[in-house]
DNA sequence: CATGAATGAGGGTTCATTCAT
DNA sequence: AATGAATGAACCCTCATTCAT
């Protein structure tokens, strides 16, 4: 898209770039963010150290940029999912499989930011926590408003929508990383139906 | 129990070792655990650095100490709310409410266990995380064990009990959360609420 | 001797003194004076570190007592050989096999003291190095005087005595360095042999 | 050799490689190994002490290095002297003369050498002693057949001829050492003397 | 006298970052 | 633009020594 009106160097640039960002997501999701190096990353690479530091200015803006595309990435996919004209109960149940498609192609990144970030770890939380915060808050709102759709169409009790939303993060959440860390025991299938029971239905008898 | 046989001398040595373990707490929560030297840890305890040692032996150590404590006393409590002989519905509000406290008296720990322990982010997971997720995979089994009893009484549908307690623990953790992050917001009386009412009736009008 | 009139206060004193240095000797040779730590020595010889301070004021005066104890006694046996009345060649011998009996029961001091003092190794030198350094110029000079009679009764041919004494020692220490690094290939009477041989006959054919 | 064909960069390291070994053994033959720390080597060295880690990966590397490069230069020039192709009479001699250089030339490395490694003063031993060991071995067992060229030839009586490179090993080194404490009293032309008076002729009177 | 908890200087080592080439 | 040698602050940890009990 862009890149088709960049010449061949800048073309290079964004390829040297990418091929950063892979090695160090790589790296960090092997290791953790502190105990990989930046000598590490550039040798992985096949770059010079110094030329790493021509890209990125420093350990922490590297991964800040590799949180941050990954973040777009992922807000991209769901709100496209949210953005599908169906009736709500379809668009959540595309939504519940667009994210576990997500989680599984991207356990290594979820890990490292949920090692990394979430914690009062460091100062890198000031910056880009806010950021992907941001993005996500957006998107928990536009979850938010499909479900309102949901309500007004009587679809759904009368709740607060945005409570809905927190609580269907939360089951597939927890669903989702039951899934990731024991595939053969709590399948896909499985626990894709039962996110969807269990936030539709609850579990009362009647 | 144990402490009132306790000789002066090892009284005092384990007031000091909880000096350290809090001092630590709060420092690692504060910046992270790879942002907080061993030094620091000492000075601000007011220890020399060699007394930081002769209580543990190193850094990881350290770190393992002050998990596995709270961890522990966070297994108690659950554990101890979920024995009591009540019929299923007040177990399950007691919990919620357990929990709820739990959350808001160590913040700083959960925090720093998930940014810390859940990642890939270094080996302390091998040795401490197993620890800790046996704890809570028992833990996680006895919830399970009560909701069946409430499948049993026919209080709730016939679902697996297991995943009527990932389930739950999903949705707590992720009201919870909102709750500590923005508590004028969401207050915790509404949390509470909507937990038990999403678990209880799930979503759907009817 | 000296013990008969102390009372039993002081006799045990020096009973823990000497196990101090016994168990000091051994972690020395064992892993090398600087690879050895006081709580090592007094864990070992199982008296508190308080108490190793009571009895020697630092590391290096616990290192000094150990090296002159061993020295004293090498002095006194070797001195006692020299000094008896025999012709000077059975003297000789009777030197070499004295040696050659304090290298096998000491090796592990006499590695010691080569590895830790002989170098420029540290300040010990200074002082103990030189005491020890006395002792042993006092015994050439004695070895000295021995093989001089040797000369005046034209056992040996004319030669500076002192100059013989220093071949001698390179000699015997030669051949049992070589018999203690492997004692089956190298054995005791062999090297014996071939050091009478050697320092009387020379390696020339006629 | 090799040299000439190296880019400036790469003599540059070379170079600096070079004055930190030399100041390295500068140290550590004044103080001793574990007297010397890698922060004084590299300010003495006038380099940062990431540098020195550069070169070396570790202090006991540092050491290694500095032996096994002294060894090798002794080897070679003790094993040149042995191979030329004249008189045994002459090639001991010249074997006597080339050492007492090589100990004048090396008296700091030779102290440490037998401080630091030979003892059982540290693991160290474990891989370079045994290295030198190799090239000493090989070196005794040249001189070995330097001297059994001699028996052949009936300059030197039958004996076995390692015995008579052990032997002459010991009478070197006595007299060097003897030499090297105290030039002035034991200079060297009357240490050489008696060294191969003492070896072809022994003490006997006939 | 014996004890052992406490001390803190100092050691080895790593690694983010700079800058001359 | 790319390189990689050089830098040095900062880290984790050890251990000789002291001193209140």
């Amino acid at each position: 898209m862009q890149e088709e009106k960049l010449s061949r160097r800048e073309r290079e640039k964004l390829r040297h770039r990418r091929q950063m960002l892979i090695t160090a997501l790589e790296l960090f999701s092997e290791k953790g963010y502190h105990n990989v190096s930046m000598h590490e990353i550039a040798k992985r690479a096949e770059f010079a150290i110094g030329t790493l530091y021509k890209f990125f200015k420093n350990k922490e803006d590297l991964y800040k940029a590799l949180m941050m595309e990954k973040a777009e990435e992922h807000h991209r996919v769901l709100m496209g999912v949210l953005s599908e004209e169906n009736d709500v109960l379809t668009v959540i149940e595309d939504y519940i499989a667009a994210k576990a498609r997500l989680f599984a192609d991207n356990l290594a990144t979820l890990r490292l930011y949920f090692a990394e970030t979430r914690g009062a770890s460091f100062n890198i939380k000031a910056g880009l926590d806010q950021d992907i915060r941001k993005l996500y808050d957006k998107f928990i709102l536009r979850l938010a408003s499909v479900l309102e759709t949901g309500v007004r169409r009587k679809v759904f009790r009368k709740m607060d929508p945005y409570y809905m939303a927190v609580g269907l993060e939360g089951l597939t959440n927890a669903f989702l990383f039951c899934w990731l860390e024991d595939p053969e025991q709590h399948p896909y299938g499985a626990n894709v139906l039962v996110i969807r029971d269990m936030f539709l239905k609850g579990v009362l008898a009647k």
